[in-house]
DNA sequence: ATTACAAGTTAGCCATGTCTAACTTAATGC
DNA sequence: GCATTAAGTTAGACATGGCTAACTTGTAAT
């Protein structure tokens, strides 16, 4: 039968606008990873002065392993610089992704503290919706975390 | 050096704490595809009866071979019924799961609405950010969404 | 009853992201 | 300076989740 629904139902959502939701979600995972870790390599350099594998996989809570293996893709992909045996460097491009990263996690954690939120919860639920926000929702977040 | 810090300047946040909420992302990662599956599998269901490989690949916006892989493994962790060359069925498991689902769902779009975005961009982030929304959190965008 | 086509399956490829085990290099402390 | 130890790398395994190509099954129309 292939769907077939008599005309005068409302559709309740047609399936390519689904798949299209879907497909974002994908794609947002996809650049999730190279946005956790040049964010997290800028903190740790504006910290410390340098950015160590050691210190990222504490912070990632991955092996050092994972973490030589992602930094070697970062590299491949242009957002990082490295050499064998030491610390990490962003690129113009990572950096320029790392603060746009940064600026959006600090909203997103903004928000909910202010619609009620402790921090630390907070914190834990703005490392995965960081990057499930649309431009538009980002604004409408920060309005409401500025709001008076 | 290993991240030494004199003493006076206050901790940004514990590494390992940090390490949790990464890890606590990619457990949310872990079950998001079973999350959508069976909630889109319930939907078909209330809507045509029965839910069918090929409308659900569709809807996910992926191939039909994908679609056969990923129902295996739900049927694997017990959350769907199949067999050859029929539609799919929820077990009572997998019945319970898509109800918490589409309640969360509808939560997390009705919030993102509320606060201004337009419906269509609201489905496309909810889509995204409802797995990554803690018990507490889900509470207030509930509780934000049903003010007067 | 045949046939043609849509749906479903199977096999196999690939990239990602995790891990452990084993090895190499760098830094630190006498 | 040398030995010890911490950090980093390499190799290889495994599960996931996507794909295409090729085959099988079921069904609908003639
Ligand atoms: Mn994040
Ligand atoms: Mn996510
Ligand atoms: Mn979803
Ligand atoms: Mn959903």
């Amino acid at each position: 039968m292939t769907e077939t629904r008599n005309g005068d139902e409302a559709e309740p959502r047609p399936a390519e606008a689904r798949a299209k939701s879907f497909q974002a979600v994908r794609e947002a995972h996809r650049n999730e990873l190279a946005e956790d870790y040049v964010e997290l390599i800028a903190e740790l350099i504006s910290q410390f002065g340098e950015a160590r594998p050691v210190d990222i996989a504490a912070r990632m809570g991955v092996t050092a392993p994972t973490v030589a293996k992602t930094l070697d893709r970062l590299a491949r992909e242009g957002l990082v610089a490295r050499a064998p045996y030491r610390s990490v460097f962003l690129t113009p491009e990572g950096a320029a992704l790392a603060e746009a990263c940064l600026r959006r996690h600090e909203i997103v954690v903004r928000f909910l503290v202010r619609l009620g939120l402790d921090p630390e919860t907070a914190e834990k639920d703005a490392e995965g919706i960081e990057h499930h926000v649309s431009e538009r929702t980002l604004e409408l977040l920060r309005d409401f975390a500025d709001q008076t």
